[in-house]
DNA sequence: ATAGCCTTGACC
DNA sequence: GGTCAAGGCTAT
Protein backbone atom coordinates (compact mmCIF):
# COMPACT_ATOMS: atom_id res chain seq x y z
CA UNK A 1 0.00 0.00 0.00
CA UNK A 2 1.20 3.60 -0.81
CA UNK A 3 1.02 5.73 2.36
CA UNK A 4 2.51 8.54 0.49
CA UNK A 5 -0.41 10.31 -1.18
CA UNK A 6 -2.08 10.62 2.34
CA UNK A 7 1.01 11.71 4.28
CA UNK A 8 1.88 14.39 1.06
CA UNK A 9 -2.16 15.48 1.28
CA UNK A 10 -1.88 16.97 4.73
CA UNK A 11 0.44 19.14 3.28
CA UNK A 12 -1.62 21.28 0.93
CA UNK A 13 -3.50 23.86 1.89
CA UNK A 14 -7.22 23.22 1.58
CA UNK A 15 -8.20 26.53 -0.45
CA UNK A 16 -5.46 26.62 -2.91
CA UNK A 17 -3.74 23.44 -2.65
CA UNK A 18 -0.23 25.34 -2.21
CA UNK A 19 2.15 24.21 0.46
CA UNK A 20 1.05 24.24 3.99
CA UNK A 21 3.46 26.38 6.32
CA UNK A 22 1.50 25.99 9.44
CA UNK A 23 -1.70 26.84 11.21
CA UNK A 24 -3.22 29.91 10.36
CA UNK A 25 -6.98 31.18 11.72
CA UNK A 26 -7.97 27.83 13.00
CA UNK A 27 -6.55 25.00 9.81
CA UNK A 28 -3.69 24.73 8.32
CA UNK A 29 -3.15 26.55 5.00
CA UNK A 30 -0.61 28.03 2.66
CA UNK A 31 0.84 31.71 3.79
CA UNK A 32 -0.41 33.57 1.11
CA UNK A 33 -4.00 32.46 1.59
CA UNK A 34 -3.27 32.97 5.65
CA UNK A 35 -1.99 36.37 4.17
CA UNK A 36 -5.41 36.95 1.74
CA UNK A 37 -7.50 36.03 4.60
CA UNK A 38 -6.06 38.71 7.26
CA UNK A 39 -6.55 41.51 4.36
CA UNK A 40 -9.91 40.83 3.19
CA UNK A 41 -11.13 40.19 7.21
CA UNK A 42 -8.77 43.30 8.85
CA UNK A 43 -9.79 45.54 5.83
CA UNK A 44 -13.16 44.17 5.26
CA UNK A 45 -12.98 44.75 1.95
CA UNK A 46 -16.16 43.00 -0.14
CA UNK A 47 -15.83 40.94 -3.36
CA UNK A 48 -17.55 40.59 -6.67
CA UNK A 49 -17.34 37.61 -8.63
CA UNK A 50 -17.80 38.64 -12.40
CA UNK A 51 -18.66 34.38 -13.19
CA UNK A 52 -21.34 32.33 -11.39
CA UNK A 53 -19.58 32.54 -7.99
CA UNK A 54 -18.15 28.95 -8.79
CA UNK A 55 -14.15 29.47 -9.88
CA UNK A 56 -11.81 27.05 -9.26
CA UNK A 57 -9.63 27.76 -6.72
CA UNK A 58 -5.67 26.70 -6.90
CA UNK A 59 -2.32 27.92 -6.97
CA UNK A 60 -2.22 29.10 -10.03
CA UNK A 61 -5.68 30.58 -10.27
CA UNK A 62 -6.33 31.44 -6.57
CA UNK A 63 -5.34 35.67 -7.75
CA UNK A 64 -8.69 35.18 -10.31
CA UNK A 65 -11.38 35.73 -8.11
CA UNK A 66 -11.13 37.23 -4.59
CA UNK A 67 -14.80 36.75 -4.08
CA UNK A 68 -14.36 32.74 -4.82
CA UNK A 69 -11.21 32.40 -2.70
CA UNK A 70 -12.25 34.28 -0.04
CA UNK A 71 -15.75 31.81 0.17
CA UNK A 72 -13.71 28.74 -0.44
CA UNK A 73 -11.98 29.77 2.82
CA UNK A 74 -15.01 30.30 4.84
CA UNK A 75 -16.39 27.20 3.50
CA UNK A 76 -13.14 25.12 4.51
CA UNK A 77 -13.19 26.40 8.17
CA UNK A 78 -10.97 29.12 8.34
CA UNK A 79 -11.99 31.56 11.17
CA UNK A 80 -12.97 34.96 10.55
CA UNK A 81 -12.55 35.74 15.19
CA UNK A 82 -9.30 34.67 14.83
CA UNK A 83 -8.32 38.11 12.93
CA UNK A 84 -7.75 39.95 15.89
CA UNK A 85 -9.83 43.41 15.92
CA UNK A 86 -7.18 45.05 17.92
CA UNK A 87 -4.52 43.79 15.61
CA UNK A 88 -1.65 42.94 19.14
CA UNK A 89 0.90 40.64 17.25
CA UNK A 90 2.33 38.16 18.99
CA UNK A 91 1.34 35.84 21.47
CA UNK A 92 -1.01 32.87 21.61
CA UNK A 93 -4.74 32.72 21.36
CA UNK A 94 -7.50 30.37 22.28
CA UNK A 95 -7.01 28.29 19.12
CA UNK A 96 -3.57 27.04 20.36
CA UNK A 97 -5.05 24.09 22.43
CA UNK A 98 -7.52 22.92 19.65
CA UNK A 99 -3.96 23.05 16.86
CA UNK A 100 -2.24 21.03 19.01
CA UNK A 101 -4.29 18.16 19.53
CA UNK A 102 -5.52 18.06 15.93
CA UNK A 103 -1.33 17.57 15.63
CA UNK A 104 -1.52 14.97 18.26
CA UNK A 105 -4.34 13.23 16.27
CA UNK A 106 -2.80 13.48 13.19
CA UNK A 107 0.48 12.33 14.23
CA UNK A 108 -1.61 9.31 15.90
CA UNK A 109 -3.16 8.29 12.47
CA UNK A 110 0.10 8.29 10.65
CA UNK A 111 1.84 6.28 12.84
CA UNK A 112 -1.05 3.67 13.14
CA UNK A 113 -0.81 3.54 9.31
CA UNK A 114 3.00 3.54 8.70
CA UNK A 115 3.44 0.63 11.50
CA UNK A 116 0.61 -1.31 10.33
CA UNK A 117 1.56 -0.91 7.07
CA UNK A 118 5.15 -2.33 7.60
CA UNK A 119 3.51 -5.47 9.41
CA UNK A 120 1.19 -6.05 6.28
CA UNK A 121 4.43 -6.41 4.50
CA UNK A 122 5.57 -8.76 6.15
CA UNK A 123 2.43 -10.80 7.17
CA UNK A 124 -0.97 -11.31 5.15
CA UNK A 125 -4.28 -9.91 6.45
CA UNK A 126 -5.74 -11.93 9.44
CA UNK A 127 -8.99 -11.45 7.76
CA UNK A 128 -10.92 -14.08 5.76
CA UNK A 129 -14.02 -13.98 4.02
CA UNK A 130 -16.65 -16.61 3.63
CA UNK A 131 -17.71 -14.87 0.04
CA UNK A 132 -14.01 -14.19 -1.26
CA UNK A 133 -16.16 -12.32 -4.36
CA UNK A 134 -16.78 -9.42 -1.88
CA UNK A 135 -13.81 -9.49 0.51
CA UNK A 136 -12.27 -6.41 2.06
CA UNK A 137 -9.06 -7.51 -0.46
CA UNK A 138 -11.07 -7.74 -3.31
CA UNK A 139 -12.47 -4.30 -2.37
CA UNK A 140 -8.78 -2.01 -2.36
CA UNK A 141 -8.37 -3.04 -5.55
CA UNK A 142 -10.57 -0.08 -6.57
CA UNK A 143 -8.10 3.05 -5.11
CA UNK A 144 -8.69 3.35 -1.13
CA UNK A 145 -11.05 6.88 -0.37
CA UNK A 146 -7.66 9.58 0.35
CA UNK A 147 -9.10 12.66 -0.01
CA UNK A 148 -9.82 13.74 3.53
CA UNK A 149 -10.08 17.36 2.43
CA UNK A 150 -13.23 16.89 0.04
CA UNK A 151 -13.23 20.38 -0.92
CA UNK A 152 -10.01 20.58 -2.54
CA UNK A 153 -10.40 21.47 -6.01
CA UNK A 154 -13.73 23.23 -5.52
CA UNK A 155 -15.14 26.41 -5.22
CA UNK A 156 -18.27 26.32 -3.88
CA UNK A 157 -20.70 28.28 -1.81
CA UNK A 158 -22.80 26.41 1.01
CA UNK A 159 -25.74 26.00 -1.22
CA UNK A 160 -23.75 24.36 -4.35
CA UNK A 161 -21.61 22.45 -1.75
CA UNK A 162 -24.54 21.01 -0.44
CA UNK A 163 -26.37 20.28 -3.86
CA UNK A 164 -23.70 18.48 -4.92
CA UNK A 165 -23.54 16.11 -2.29
CA UNK A 166 -26.20 14.90 -4.53
CA UNK A 167 -25.88 15.60 -7.36
CA UNK A 168 -22.87 13.38 -8.08
CA UNK A 169 -23.39 11.26 -10.89
CA UNK A 170 -22.58 8.03 -9.24
CA UNK A 171 -24.03 8.47 -5.99
CA UNK A 172 -26.91 10.65 -6.34
CA UNK A 173 -30.17 9.65 -5.15
CA UNK A 174 -33.00 8.36 -7.27
CA UNK A 175 -35.53 9.95 -5.70
CA UNK A 176 -35.92 14.00 -6.28
CA UNK A 177 -34.22 15.75 -3.35
CA UNK A 178 -35.29 19.58 -3.29
CA UNK A 179 -33.00 22.36 -3.25
CA UNK A 180 -31.89 22.50 0.74
CA UNK A 181 -32.66 25.87 3.12
CA UNK A 182 -31.25 28.66 0.67
CA UNK A 183 -27.85 30.39 2.12
CA UNK A 184 -27.31 33.77 0.24
CA UNK A 185 -25.93 33.88 -2.58
CA UNK A 186 -23.44 36.63 -1.61
CA UNK A 187 -21.04 35.39 0.36
CA UNK A 188 -22.05 35.34 4.55
CA UNK A 189 -22.16 39.27 5.15
CA UNK A 190 -19.50 38.99 7.81
CA UNK A 191 -20.02 41.30 10.12
CA UNK A 192 -17.53 44.40 10.38
CA UNK A 193 -14.89 44.13 12.81
CA UNK A 194 -15.26 47.86 13.72
CA UNK A 195 -19.00 46.66 15.08
CA UNK A 196 -17.45 44.24 16.94
CA UNK A 197 -20.08 41.80 16.05
CA UNK A 198 -17.37 38.81 15.82
CA UNK A 199 -16.07 38.19 18.81
CA UNK A 200 -12.28 38.37 18.83
CA UNK A 201 -9.36 37.29 20.60
CA UNK A 202 -8.56 40.36 22.10
CA UNK A 203 -9.82 42.05 24.63
CA UNK A 204 -10.80 38.98 26.56
CA UNK A 205 -13.94 40.76 27.32
CA UNK A 206 -15.79 40.16 24.07
CA UNK A 207 -15.96 36.78 25.08
CA UNK A 208 -18.90 37.54 27.43
CA UNK A 209 -20.77 36.63 24.28
CA UNK A 210 -20.77 32.93 23.46
CA UNK A 211 -22.21 33.34 19.95
CA UNK A 212 -19.32 32.28 18.11
CA UNK A 213 -17.65 29.82 20.65
CA UNK A 214 -20.35 26.73 20.28
CA UNK A 215 -19.52 23.30 20.23
CA UNK A 216 -16.61 23.79 18.28
CA UNK A 217 -14.56 26.00 20.36
CA UNK A 218 -11.23 23.86 21.78
CA UNK A 219 -12.16 23.48 25.28
CA UNK A 220 -15.44 22.00 24.26
CA UNK A 221 -15.74 19.23 22.15
CA UNK A 222 -17.36 16.63 24.19
CA UNK A 223 -16.97 12.87 23.69
CA UNK A 224 -14.50 13.23 21.07
CA UNK A 225 -11.96 13.35 23.68
CA UNK A 226 -10.37 9.87 22.57
CA UNK A 227 -9.28 7.25 25.02
CA UNK A 228 -6.72 6.44 22.41
CA UNK A 229 -3.84 4.96 22.13
CA UNK A 230 -3.47 1.40 20.49
CA UNK A 231 -1.22 -1.01 22.46
CA UNK A 232 2.59 -1.24 20.91
CA UNK A 233 3.02 -4.01 18.72
CA UNK A 234 -0.49 -4.73 18.14
CA UNK A 235 -1.55 -5.92 14.19
CA UNK A 236 -4.56 -3.86 13.35
CA UNK A 237 -7.16 -5.02 11.11
CA UNK A 238 -6.96 -4.45 7.32
CA UNK A 239 -10.29 -2.98 7.56
CA UNK A 240 -9.80 -1.10 10.58
CA UNK A 241 -6.93 0.95 9.21
CA UNK A 242 -9.02 2.14 6.20
CA UNK A 243 -11.92 3.37 8.42
CA UNK A 244 -9.09 5.57 9.99
CA UNK A 245 -8.01 6.16 6.67
CA UNK A 246 -11.17 7.67 5.33
CA UNK A 247 -12.23 9.05 8.51
CA UNK A 248 -12.56 12.87 7.62
CA UNK A 249 -10.42 15.33 8.77
CA UNK A 250 -11.81 16.35 12.36
CA UNK A 251 -10.64 19.80 12.60
CA UNK A 252 -12.75 20.72 9.03
CA UNK A 253 -15.19 18.86 10.11
CA UNK A 254 -15.70 20.93 13.47
CA UNK A 255 -14.75 24.32 11.53
CA UNK A 256 -17.68 23.80 9.18
CA UNK A 257 -19.95 23.50 11.75
CA UNK A 258 -18.84 26.05 13.63
CA UNK A 259 -19.05 28.21 10.44
CA UNK A 260 -22.43 27.03 10.02
CA UNK A 261 -23.54 27.89 13.64
CA UNK A 262 -21.96 31.56 13.23
CA UNK A 263 -24.04 31.62 10.00
CA UNK A 264 -27.35 30.48 11.64
CA UNK A 265 -26.31 32.83 14.37
CA UNK A 266 -26.12 35.86 12.25
CA UNK A 267 -29.56 35.00 10.26
CA UNK A 268 -31.21 34.94 13.63
CA UNK A 269 -30.49 37.61 14.79
CA UNK A 270 -31.38 39.37 10.97
CA UNK A 271 -34.41 37.67 10.28
CA UNK A 272 -38.06 38.91 11.53
CA UNK A 273 -39.54 35.20 12.49
CA UNK A 274 -36.77 33.40 14.72
CA UNK A 275 -36.16 29.57 14.80
CA UNK A 276 -36.83 27.66 17.46
CA UNK A 277 -34.20 26.10 19.23
CA UNK A 278 -35.75 22.45 18.03
CA UNK A 279 -35.61 24.47 14.41
CA UNK A 280 -32.12 25.38 15.48
CA UNK A 281 -31.10 21.53 15.71
CA UNK A 282 -32.29 20.79 12.57
CA UNK A 283 -30.34 22.49 11.07
CA UNK A 284 -27.10 21.31 12.86
CA UNK A 285 -28.51 17.58 12.51
CA UNK A 286 -28.75 18.40 8.67
CA UNK A 287 -25.16 19.75 8.73
CA UNK A 288 -23.98 16.30 10.24
CA UNK A 289 -26.31 14.26 7.89
CA UNK A 290 -23.55 16.38 4.77
CA UNK A 291 -20.99 15.19 6.99
CA UNK A 292 -22.15 11.68 6.87
CA UNK A 293 -22.58 11.47 2.97
CA UNK A 294 -19.53 13.30 2.47
CA UNK A 295 -17.76 10.33 4.68
CA UNK A 296 -19.80 7.29 3.04
CA UNK A 297 -18.73 9.29 -0.75
CA UNK A 298 -15.63 8.49 0.06
CA UNK A 299 -15.44 4.76 1.93
CA UNK A 300 -14.82 1.84 0.21
CA UNK A 301 -17.96 -0.50 0.83
CA UNK A 302 -20.17 2.39 -1.26
CA UNK A 303 -17.79 2.42 -4.14
CA UNK A 304 -18.41 -1.07 -4.35
CA UNK A 305 -22.37 -0.71 -3.42
CA UNK A 306 -23.11 0.86 -6.15
CA UNK A 307 -26.53 1.02 -7.11
CA UNK A 308 -27.95 0.27 -3.58
CA UNK A 309 -26.83 3.05 -2.37
CA UNK A 310 -29.34 5.24 -3.22
CA UNK A 311 -31.38 2.98 -0.80
CA UNK A 312 -28.61 3.27 1.59
CA UNK A 313 -28.81 7.12 1.51
CA UNK A 314 -32.21 7.34 3.24
CA UNK A 315 -31.49 5.55 6.02
CA UNK A 316 -28.87 8.30 6.69
CA UNK A 317 -31.57 10.27 8.86
CA UNK A 318 -31.51 7.45 10.87
CA UNK A 319 -27.59 7.63 11.07
CA UNK A 320 -27.24 11.43 12.35
CA UNK A 321 -29.26 10.81 15.29
CA UNK A 322 -27.28 7.80 15.98
CA UNK A 323 -24.27 9.87 15.92
CA UNK A 324 -25.43 12.15 18.53
CA UNK A 325 -25.83 9.00 20.54
CA UNK A 326 -22.78 7.88 19.77
CA UNK A 327 -21.22 10.77 21.96
CA UNK A 328 -22.86 9.38 25.26
CA UNK A 329 -21.54 5.82 23.81
CA UNK A 330 -18.11 7.15 24.20
CA UNK A 331 -18.48 8.98 27.54
CA UNK A 332 -20.02 5.08 29.24
CA UNK A 333 -17.88 3.06 27.58
CA UNK A 334 -14.70 4.95 26.60
CA UNK A 335 -14.60 3.64 23.12
CA UNK A 336 -10.91 4.39 21.58
CA UNK A 337 -10.32 6.05 17.99
CA UNK A 338 -10.34 2.87 16.27
CA UNK A 339 -13.11 1.73 17.90
CA UNK A 340 -15.37 5.05 17.17
CA UNK A 341 -13.98 3.83 13.31
CA UNK A 342 -16.55 1.56 12.86
CA UNK A 343 -19.42 3.71 14.18
CA UNK A 344 -20.69 4.55 10.64
CA UNK A 345 -20.16 0.99 9.06
CA UNK A 346 -21.40 -0.59 11.41
CA UNK A 347 -24.34 1.01 12.47
CA UNK A 348 -25.05 2.06 8.91
CA UNK A 349 -25.17 -1.68 7.84
CA UNK A 350 -26.70 -2.99 11.06
CA UNK A 351 -29.85 -0.33 9.78
CA UNK A 352 -29.80 -1.73 6.34
CA UNK A 353 -31.44 -4.96 7.87
CA UNK A 354 -34.43 -2.76 7.39
CA UNK A 355 -33.93 -2.18 4.38
CA UNK A 356 -36.26 -4.61 1.91
CA UNK A 357 -35.58 -3.50 -1.18
CA UNK A 358 -31.82 -3.82 -1.16
CA UNK A 359 -30.65 -4.79 -4.73
CA UNK A 360 -27.39 -5.85 -3.27
CA UNK A 361 -27.79 -8.02 -0.02
CA UNK A 362 -24.97 -10.35 -0.37
CA UNK A 363 -22.64 -7.60 -0.31
CA UNK A 364 -24.30 -5.98 1.99
CA UNK A 365 -24.17 -8.80 4.31
CA UNK A 366 -20.85 -10.01 3.81
CA UNK A 367 -19.42 -6.38 4.89
CA UNK A 368 -21.61 -6.39 7.80
CA UNK A 369 -20.09 -9.50 8.61
CA UNK A 370 -16.69 -8.43 7.63
CA UNK A 371 -16.79 -4.91 9.78
CA UNK A 372 -18.25 -7.16 12.75
CA UNK A 373 -15.05 -9.34 12.07
CA UNK A 374 -12.65 -6.76 12.28
CA UNK A 375 -13.81 -5.06 15.48
CA UNK A 376 -13.74 -8.47 16.90
CA UNK A 377 -10.43 -9.01 16.08
CA UNK A 378 -9.10 -5.63 16.96
CA UNK A 379 -10.92 -5.83 20.16
CA UNK A 380 -9.53 -9.19 21.16
CA UNK A 381 -6.03 -8.16 20.26
CA UNK A 382 -5.82 -4.62 22.04
CA UNK A 383 -7.89 -5.50 25.09
CA UNK A 384 -7.02 -8.94 25.50
CA UNK A 385 -7.99 -8.62 29.64
CA UNK A 386 -11.83 -7.88 28.38
CA UNK A 387 -13.04 -10.53 26.53
CA UNK A 388 -16.47 -9.23 26.18
CA UNK A 389 -16.09 -5.99 24.89
CA UNK A 390 -16.57 -6.57 21.54
CA UNK A 391 -20.14 -8.26 22.67
CA UNK A 392 -20.55 -5.08 24.51
CA UNK A 393 -19.93 -2.80 21.85
CA UNK A 394 -22.41 -5.02 19.82
CA UNK A 395 -25.28 -4.86 22.24
CA UNK A 396 -25.32 -1.22 21.79
CA UNK A 397 -26.57 -1.21 18.33
CA UNK A 398 -30.47 -2.22 19.22
CA UNK A 399 -30.05 0.47 21.66
CA UNK A 400 -29.28 2.44 19.18
CA UNK A 401 -31.87 1.92 16.92
CA UNK A 402 -34.41 1.82 19.09
CA UNK A 403 -33.33 5.60 19.98
CA UNK A 404 -32.93 6.49 16.78
CA UNK A 405 -36.58 5.26 15.67
CA UNK A 406 -37.89 6.97 18.79
CA UNK A 407 -36.14 10.55 17.34
CA UNK A 408 -37.59 9.35 13.92
CA UNK A 409 -41.07 9.20 15.24
CA UNK A 410 -40.28 12.59 17.34
CA UNK A 411 -39.14 14.22 13.75
CA UNK A 412 -42.42 13.39 12.18
CA UNK A 413 -44.05 14.59 15.24
CA UNK A 414 -42.82 18.41 14.58
CA UNK A 415 -43.42 18.00 11.20
CA UNK A 416 -46.53 17.50 11.29
CA UNK A 417 -46.92 20.24 13.50
CA UNK A 418 -45.43 22.53 11.41
CA UNK A 419 -42.05 23.06 13.71
CA UNK A 420 -39.33 21.50 11.36
CA UNK A 421 -37.86 24.34 8.85
CA UNK A 422 -38.82 24.22 5.55
CA UNK A 423 -36.50 22.24 3.06
CA UNK A 424 -35.10 19.81 5.81
CA UNK A 425 -33.06 16.88 4.74
CA UNK A 426 -33.74 14.94 7.42
CA UNK A 427 -37.77 15.34 6.35
CA UNK A 428 -36.95 14.71 2.93
CA UNK A 429 -34.93 11.21 3.23
CA UNK A 430 -38.12 10.04 5.94
CA UNK A 431 -40.43 10.93 3.89
CA UNK A 432 -38.17 9.20 0.78
CA UNK A 433 -37.97 6.37 3.40
CA UNK A 434 -41.46 5.59 3.63
CA UNK A 435 -42.54 6.16 0.46
CA UNK A 436 -39.77 3.29 -0.51
CA UNK A 437 -40.54 0.36 1.95
C1' DA B 1 -3.15 43.38 -4.28
C1' DT B 2 -0.16 39.52 -3.59
C1' DA B 3 2.90 36.60 -1.06
C1' DG B 4 7.31 35.61 1.00
C1' DC B 5 9.85 36.83 4.84
C1' DC B 6 10.23 39.31 9.40
C1' DT B 7 8.90 40.58 14.25
C1' DT B 8 6.32 39.80 18.25
C1' DG B 9 4.88 37.64 22.58
C1' DA B 10 1.83 34.10 25.43
C1' DC B 11 2.46 29.64 26.54
C1' DC B 12 5.11 25.40 27.17
C1' DG C 1 14.59 30.04 26.26
C1' DG C 2 12.11 27.74 22.38
C1' DT C 3 7.92 27.40 19.79
C1' DC C 4 4.78 29.13 16.44
C1' DA C 5 0.65 31.65 15.12
C1' DA C 6 -0.57 36.13 15.25
C1' DG C 7 0.40 40.91 12.69
C1' DG C 8 3.82 43.78 9.83
C1' DC C 9 6.81 44.95 6.02
C1' DT C 10 7.95 45.26 1.32
C1' DA C 11 9.57 43.59 -3.30
C1' DT C 12 6.84 42.43 -7.22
Amino acid sequence: MDYSYDTDLEELCPVCGDKVSGYHYGLLTCESCKGFFKRTVQNNKRYTCAESQDCNIDKTQRKRCPFCRFQKCLNVGMRLEAVRADRMRGGRNKFGPMYKRDRALKQQKKALIRASGLKMEATPPLMSSPQPDYSFSTALSTPAPKNTHPNIGTSVAPTDYERNLYASSSLSLSIPIPAHTPLPAQYPAYPTLASHAIKSEYPDHYTSSEHYTCASSPESVPGYTYVDQTPPGLTVPPLVLEFVRCEQDELQVQSKISAHLAHLQQEQNSRSERLSTFGLMCHIADQTLFSIVEWARSCIFFKELKVSVNTIFIHFHLLVLVHLVLVILVLQLKLNKNEICFNNPAALLSLTADVKLLENQPYVESMYEQVNAALLEYTLCAYPQFPDRFSQILLRFPELRALSTQAEDYLCYKHLSGEVPCNNLLIEMLHAKRTCI
